[in-house]
RNA sequence: GUUCCCAUCGUCUAGGGGCCUAGGACACCUCCCUUUCACGGAGGAUACAGGGGUUCAAAUCCCCUUGGGAACGCCA
């Protein structure tokens, strides 16, 4: 077993079809991803779908958009539209690699450091349960760990099934590691016992081939969640057993949920797809979960992929567990959203728009003129829905919340002078300035001032008597409209 | 149960023996801006899990306790 540091570091993300990407997932490839392109390396997209009662198309799909949709593209793997084998290490799939696994795990059973075991699933249970009874805790004892390999093989045809086990008798020592994120680290063999490389219907499991693929993909650096640190002890035997060199192993924290547990979907979102569908931008996403175990030297907490592949590193990652604050995460975004150029806006708020047939004005004036309106209280795309909605005469309803305002004594006052003067304004939109004069006409035609004033214009505006500044809201509806607004409010007043 | 990992404000974190009466960000509170609400600005409150060492000096190094997490699959 050597160690090997390459100058020129390549990298994996490996994810298995068997879900969503999640923000964990999504972190881990993200960290992957930077780690390449900080250090002039490659990063590899390989799929792990061994488990092929889980594994699907459409999740591969799925995670491939994702990743797509984050822009963290890989050098070699798929081929994102026709999820075929790109690279020079292919193919990227496991499921296409079999004959792969099968010639490797012959060979350690012709060294014997693999067998065949013929153990049926009871057997294994009334071992389990035995050691269980004698209060003792034991690795299962296979009575096959000890046949010569020509014994299996003569007993394998006559159609008994068989699993191979890593053999890890004649192994007890500790295995020692250097782990990027936790220093050192130290199994004790004993902790594992023999491990299933091959299932009995020939399949591979994924301790195996995680290990045959990285040698294979010359992967260099391996950074993934803590959950599989247990993991790494099996592998350090794969590879000691291979005589393979080793890469280097990193493990991330996990990401947790308010209540410390693993992240789950019941509190919230974790999907990549449904952060995207509830108008989460992906650089808000990547900014977010990149300062979820890591920092940037210079304290920034907004921070686009370019920054981050300028000054990644992985010394600044921490070892211990985050929790996914969506409080802070809402915020990132809406700073990201707030940062983006009118025209890009418009374009990302337009399929949340869709959603609910608005229609609005072509005219790229007024749109920009709309968003540098409503952009301090948007926090998510999805936000613009409510935000743009009164635009859409067709939705102005008059919100509980204006009960109040309606039922002050010179509101109706108020809403049949606003309405008559509107109605008589000569042109379609007013300007600002003139907003500001009709008013003003309001507030001598009626004598009300202040909030008594300004509230009741704003329902008969908006339907509610918070919200943005009207002299610049005003000026974006039509005439038309204000005056049935007006018409709709008086009548409630 | 066994093994491994982790431990600074409510949350994400900075810090890596003296620069720490512990810094930043979100959230919270107060004030300012504003004829509303947001945005923005200025302040404020809040943390080194506990106990032992080592040292002239410990948030930082070591040990123990406690708490949390992960893994122990023919899942990945």
């Amino acid at each position: 077993m050597s160690s090997k540091i390459s100058s020129h570091p390549r990298v994996r993300f490996a994810p298995s079809p068997t879900g969503y990407l999640h923000v964990g997932g999504a972190r881990t490839a993200l960290y992957n991803y930077l780690y390449a392109k900080k250090n002039g390396g490659e990063f590899i997209l390989r799929i792990e779908d061994t488990d092929e009662a889980r594994s699907t198309q459409e999740s591969l799909r799925g995670v491939v958009d994702d990743l797509v949709w984050l822009g963290l593209m890989w050098d070699e793997g798929v081929d994102p539209v026709t999820l075929k084998d790109v690279g020079p290490n292919g193919p990227y799939r496991q499921s296409e690699r079999l004959g792969i696994y099968k010639e490797i795990a012959d060979k350690l059973l012709k060294d014997g450091k693999a067998y065949y075991c013929f153990m049926t699933e009871a057997e294994i249970e009334k071992q389990k349960e035995e050691a269980k009874a004698n209060g003792s805790f034991a690795h299962l004892q296979s009575p096959y760990q000890d046949w010569p390999l020509e014994k299996a093989l003569e007993r394998l045809k006559t159609g008994d099934k068989a699993v191979v086990r890593y053999k890890t008798k004649g192994l007890e020592k500790d295995y020692i590691f250097t782990d990027l994120v936790r220093g050192e680290v130290k199994f004790p063999s004993d902790m594992v016992g023999d491990f299933v490389l091959l299932r009995s219907d020939g399949m591979p499991v994924y301790n195996f081939c995680c290990v045959v693929d990285d040698h294979l993909m010359k992967i260099t650096h391996v950074f993934r969640a803590e959950e599989h640190l247990p993991n790494t002890l099996r592998q350090l035997m794969i590879y000691e057993a291979m005589n393979w060199a080793v890469p280097e192993f990193g493990h991330m924290a996990l990401i947790l949920d308010e209540d410390r547990q693993k992240l789950s979907k019941r509190k919230g979102a974790v999907a990549c797809g449904q952060l995207k569908d509830e108008g989460y931008l992906a650089s808000a996403v990547l900014n977010f979960i990149a300062l979820l175990g890591w920092s940037d030297p210079q304290g920034r907490e907004l921070l686009s992929v370019e920054d981050m592949k300028q000054v990644f590193d992985i010394s600044r990652l921490n070892p211990s567990g985050a929790i996914f604050d969506r409080v802070k995460f809402k915020w990132v975004n809406a700073q990201h959203l707030r940062a983006l150029p009118n025209a890009d806006l418009w374009k990302a708020i337009q399929p949340f728009l869709a959603r609910e047939h608005m229609e609005l004005p072509q005219d790229p004036a007024w749109q920009g003129k709309s968003l540098d309106l409503f952009k301090p209280y948007m926090e998510t795309l999805a936000d613009a829905i409510e935000l743009y909605r009164p635009l859409n005469d067709k939705a102005y309803v008059i919100l509980p919340e204006a009960e109040e305002t309606l039922k002050w004594e010179p509101t109706k006052a108020v809403l049949a002078s606003w309405k008559n003067l509107v109605q008589a304004h000569p042109s379609d939109y007013m300007t600002e300035e003139e907003f500001l004069k009709l008013q003003d006409e309001v507030k001598n035609q009626t004598g009300a001032k202040g909030k008594h004033l300004f509230m009741p214009i704003r329902v008969a505006v908006i339907g509610k008597p918070h919200g943005a500044e009207l002299k610049t809201l005003v000026p974006l509806m039509k005439k038309s409209s204000l005056v049935s607004r007006a018409e709709q409010a008086l009548a409630k007043a």
